[in-house]
RNA sequence: GCCGACGUAGCUCAAUCGGCAGAGCAACAGUCUUGUAAACUGUAGGUCAGGGGUUCGAUUCCCCUCGUCGGCUCCA
């Protein structure tokens, strides 16, 4: 009898020396609870599989960011044996984990119902109490094949193995690797097959070693990402390491719902969509006016000063001028449809950039005018498609803080530069302070126009300024506008979303399109290079995100009312107006609540509209000249002489602080 | 645009298995007024989203339109 072969494997960097056939599980001494796989040599695998000799092995933790994914991609897989069994005609699509959780889509006669997903939920909870086993095992395409013969989806997956394009919508889940593999659901007491998934894994170990998991939503998703495909029906579900996670991000979930800005607008009267109107246009009540008002005002400012020049467009024009700025053969399909006026067809403008070209073609250029910086709030119209219009963040009437630059190409790369510094310095003031850029660029559609070179040239422009940024950059292959390719500044909310702000795109079609020249030094006609720019993105989408960011609490500069005045009693309110009038004439927007409500309604009324400042006088506070201050979280300053406030809140409001 | 759910007073929600539609808050009126999140009393408020159909009778059942919500696709 020989002895059992020996191999060498190193266990988070220690040699070690097990005996041919020990599993990564017995390897890393793992319980299958808090380490729910192995990574050896950089890749994934199951704790069942066995070890081979050099392997660099490591543990991967349940809370671990490839742990969770393991975990939600095994929930995904149980949660497809529970609907199968429930419903036996549905047909697998795809399930993979995705940020906080996972999906899976099926084919079914009839969408699924609220009630479905219970009966689905608790099937599940029998399944991971049961810990069946999740054994993996290679097969051939033809063994692959045969056994799916059901299952038509899975059989185009195997078709797409390896193929481009299977790693973009998530199927390399299913098919990853260079050989198929099929995970079989065993019973642990019998060994039973229970179900079976064509999957690359890995998996948990047992379906015991999902700690927590919920089912969320259900809805239609095209097969493979493609409007062209059949409709399935996918359930999301959410899984974690702990109830304690989970509970953690369910809570998340109630907090950023606490925040809509569709609940906040209505609840602080800031803004409404009368349907009268039509879906996507919003109106702006007085309260939500003067932060808008706020927002452009500061904009303004901040434009002059960087060496913009205010210029003013109208929304309609003949449809011609969309055809030479290239919109209509490639942007019709959103742009609201065309009105005929004495015999000539007219269009509502989706974008401001051709009236800016104009402008700029009005009269001749010199190249020292140049970089030319035309700005202006334009409101664009675009026929977003029904299911798309989305409070203020996604409407059909918009206005944006455009602005179109005019620059040489040796400037552009300055401007551009110059550019980003701005926009941040914005941003920062509006109180965001986590970024990150996203370069959006052609990929090889026929969406785009123009030169490839001339792509390349603007695309290379923006990979640097962005890379000397310092900040992150994501790719985002395919997403450039079709005239160009663009930066995106994403910013990071309060709690940690993130949101597509400001934009930055370079364009070197339309100068041409529109015959843009200006006069060089030497005396010869170039074409200038155009960036288009909006930096709020859109005003009402920046105050839709402002609004979740701050919860509705917006700082005093932005407050539609910063100071709400409380008498202690009726005969206190002459000495609060008194304050009022002292503190308007340094521009702070106070009302004194002079109702027949008790105090302490008052304090609840102006606490609920959120109101940074609340002013308390009686009779102890006028005796002194002062006044007493409640804030937003409850905490009060008594006794305040009454310039010292007013200074107080006015230096608050100046400096743009939160409160 | 596609799949699904939903639409009752300004807001949040009841009720009617087809037979005169109800509450709290908000609004309005009156009474009351002392220290940091809801005083009391009363009044008014609805073509039950809109249109069509079935029925003796429709807010309730069916169809269409509009709008909202959750997804997909798309996007500032």
């Amino acid at each position: 009898m020989s002895a059992v072969p020996e191999l060498r494997i190193t266990l988070a960097g220690a040699e070690r020396v097990v005996a041919e056939g020990t599993t990564y599980g017995e390897a890393l001494q793992a319980d299958g609870r808090s380490v729910v796989a192995a990574r050896a040599n950089g890749e994934l695998r199951d704790l069942a599989a066995p070890v081979a000799e050099g392997d660099q092995v490591e543990p991967v933790a349940v809370d671990s960011p490839d742990g969770r994914a393991i975990v939600r991609h095994s929930t995904a897989h149980v949660m497809a044996q529970a609907v199968q069994e429930l419903f036996p005609e549905a047909k697998l699509g795809i399930g993979p984990p995705v940020d906080n959780g996972f999906y899976y889509d099926f084919d079914v006669k009839n969408p699924f119902t609220p009630e479905d997903l219970k009966r689905v939920e608790k099937r599940m909870r029998e399944i991971v109490k049961q810990g069946q086993i999740f054994s993996r095992r290679p097969v051939s395409d033809e063994e692959a094949q045969e056994e799916l013969a059901a299952e038509p989806y899975k059989l185009e997956l195997i078709g797409l193995k390896g193929g481009a394009g299977a790693q973009e919508d998530g199927a390399d889940v299913e098919v990853g690797g260079a050989e198929l593999t099929i995970y079989d659901n065993l019973d642990p007491k019998t060994g039973d097959l229970c179900w079976k998934d064509l999957c690359r894994g890995p998996h948990v170990p047992t379906t015991r070693s999902i700690p927590a998991f919920k089912l969320m939503r259900s809805g239609g998703a095209y097969w493979r990402g493609s409007e062209k495909n059949p409709q399935l029906q996918r359930i999301y579900g959410t899984a974690w390491e702990s109830r304690d996670k989970q509970d953690e991000y369910l809570h998340l979930l109630e907090e950023a719902e606490k925040r809509d800005h569709r609940r906040l607008g209505a609840e602080l009267d800031l803004f409404s969509f009368p349907s009268e109107l039509g879906s996507g246009l919003p109106v702006f009540h007085p309260k939500g006016g003067i932060i808008r008002k706020e927002m452009e005002d500061y904009m303004r400012r901040r434009q002059g000063e960087a060496g913009y020049e205010f210029v003013n467009t109208p929304h309609i024009t003949k449809s011609q001028l969309f055809e030479t700025s290239g919109h209509l053969p490639w942007y019709a399909e959103d742009m609201f449809p065309p009105f005929e006026l004495e015999g000539v067809e007219y269009r509502v403008k989706p974008m401001n950039c051709p009236m800016h070209n104009l402008i700029f073609r009005a009269r001749g250029r010199s190249y020292r005018e140049l970089p030319l910086r035309l700005c202006e709030f334009g409101s664009v119209y675009r026929y977003e498609k029904s299911g798309v219009v989305h409070g203020l963040t996604r409407v059909r009437g918009m206005t944006q803080d455009d602005s179109h630059i005019y620059c040489t190409r040796e400037q552009m790369v300055g401007e551009i530069k110059s550019l980003l510094t701005f926009v941040l310095s914005v941003l920062r003031d509006f109180g965001l302070s986590e970024f990150y850029l996203e370069l959006s660029t052609r990929d090889d559609s026929d969406k785009f126009i123009g030169d490839p070179a001339d792509w390349d040239e603007a695309t290379e422009a923006l990979r640097q300024t962005a890379l000397e940024s310092g900040l992150e950059l994501v790719d985002d292959p395919g997403g450039a506008a079709f005239y160009g390719p663009k930066i995106s500044v994403q910013a990071k909310d309060a709690i940690g979303r993130t949101w597509q702000l400001s934009t930055i795109q370079l364009d070197l079609n339309q100068p041409k399109r529109f015959e843009l020249e200006y006069q060089a030094a030497d005396g010869s006609r170039q074409t200038p290079v155009m960036i288009h720019r909006a930096l709020f993105g859109s005003i009402e989408r920046f105050l839709g995100v402002l609004t979740e960011h701050y919860a509705g609490a917006f700082p005093p500069w932005l407050a539609p009312v910063q100071v709400v005045g409380i008498p202690i009693a009726e005969a206190h309110a002459p000495y609060l107006q008194d304050l009022a009038k002292k503190a308007r004439e340094r521009g702070i927007r106070i009302e004194v609540d002079a109702s027949d409500d008790r105090m302490q309604k008052k304090i609840r009324n102006a606490q609920k509209s959120k109101v940074p400042f609340m002013l308390l006088a009686g009779d102890e506070d006028i005796a002194n000249g002062a006044v007493s201050f409640r804030f937003r979280n409850g905490e009060q300053k008594n006794g305040v002489p009454v310039d010292e406030a007013i200074n107080e809140i006015a230096d608050a409001i100046e400096r743009r602080i939160q409160v």
